[in-house]
DNA sequence: ATGACAATCTTGACAATGTAAAGATGCGTG
DNA sequence: CACGCATCTTTACATTGTCAAGATTGTCAT
């Protein structure tokens, strides 16, 4: 780790700086140059380990959106039964973008939702996220004998991933209904019905 | 309206050129400069009618906004009864954006829902859309004489904004989902539980 | 140990872009 | 008709993404 030349992980160091300046300043203000420059480095040296800023960017919402994930795993095991678990996820999606708006945006703005993720999918299938949620709903089913068909249950999950998400995306972007009871909102809008 | 100077309507010419280039080619392709290059006008030019970027950006979204905001009058006034007009704006809130999912990315992404709209409000309470909704809900609940607590009412009308706008965000944003029956889902997701 | 090699980082350059300043142009008004 | 104002051009500059060439350093075969 001599003073200039390799650095130790600066792959990792960019990533890092890269989202605290999100954080600080918002997306619009993320340049090559400044994540350079907070690591003390020239300017050109992130080429070393990204082809160019879309990667970085990609590397980031990685990261971000394995924080994310590791929320949503959490509030799961921590449900006592599958019911609880659908409705934890939800209040969880919810209050983790309302707790950080710019990672809403970051994720979620004008970029695909997963290409980040699964460039090569069309489907969510294989969105982190998603397949949490896919799991917590087969479990209800099982735990409460309901039986629905194949396009049911797929509605039942894209209306229940649909309600968390415009809610955070609602709540995120516009600064709006920021005061309302969100656990109530969410337990009804959740509700398999 | 000489060859140069005075071009005519140089403001909306601009706002249009901008619209088409992201239509085009995406919103990050959007520069001050293609946008005058695009009018047959010199690069500083714009700056006579729009501060800066983000101001001609925010004029653009107005006028998609009115677009949209004319689609979902038109589906309102040509529905027979309030939960039809609800169903039918839902609808083709969803469609609207799916079929220009730039469109989507553009009002929705990165910026504030709202901001273009009304700037000093910090409630969706006057979003041309929201209110359309609003009315229809109102007028449902006289239709059916359901009786529903101010909070119940805030929560449906925020439930069915919210799915509306989840699943455009994740049709639009996602390239995921796309062979669904919306209608059926819409159908679903837009009852008043 | 030593020299080659690859990975990493620096330096220097360039084009695209947003923006500011100063000046040119032409329309309407007194 | 002269003047002023809105509109547009020209010029200039800083920021940024990217590339190419070169410097530095750890690693590894010999």
């Amino acid at each position: 780790m001599s003073d200039n030349y390799h650095h130790g992980n600066l792959r990792q160091a960019l990533i890092d700086a890269g989202i605290k300046i999100i954080n600080e300043s918002g997306e619009e203000s993320l340049s090559l140059r400044k994540v350079a420059a907070k690591c003390n480095v020239s300017h050109a040296a992130p080429y070393a380990h990204f082809k160019d800023k879309d990667e970085l960017i990609e590397a980031m919402k990685a990261s971000v959106t394995q924080q994310f994930t590791e929320t949503l795993t959490k509030a799961v095991e921590d449900a006592p039964d599958a019911e609880s678990a659908i409705l934890e996820m939800g209040k969880n999606y919810v209050l983790f973008f309302i707790n950080k708006p710019d990672y809403f945006k970051f994720l979620f703005a004008g970029q695909n939702i997963i290409a980040h993720i699964s460039t090569d999918k069309q489907y969510a299938e294989d969105y982190p996220p998603f397949v949490l949620l896919k799991d917590a709903y087969k479990k209800w089913l099982k735990e409460t004998k309901v039986k629905k068909s194949k396009k049911e249950q797929e509605r039942d999950l894209l209306n229940i991933w649909a309600t968390a998400h415009g809610l955070a995306s609602i709540a995120c972007m516009s600064g709006v209904v920021t005061t309302i009871d969100w656990e109530e909102e969410l337990s009804k809008g959740l509700l398999i019905h």
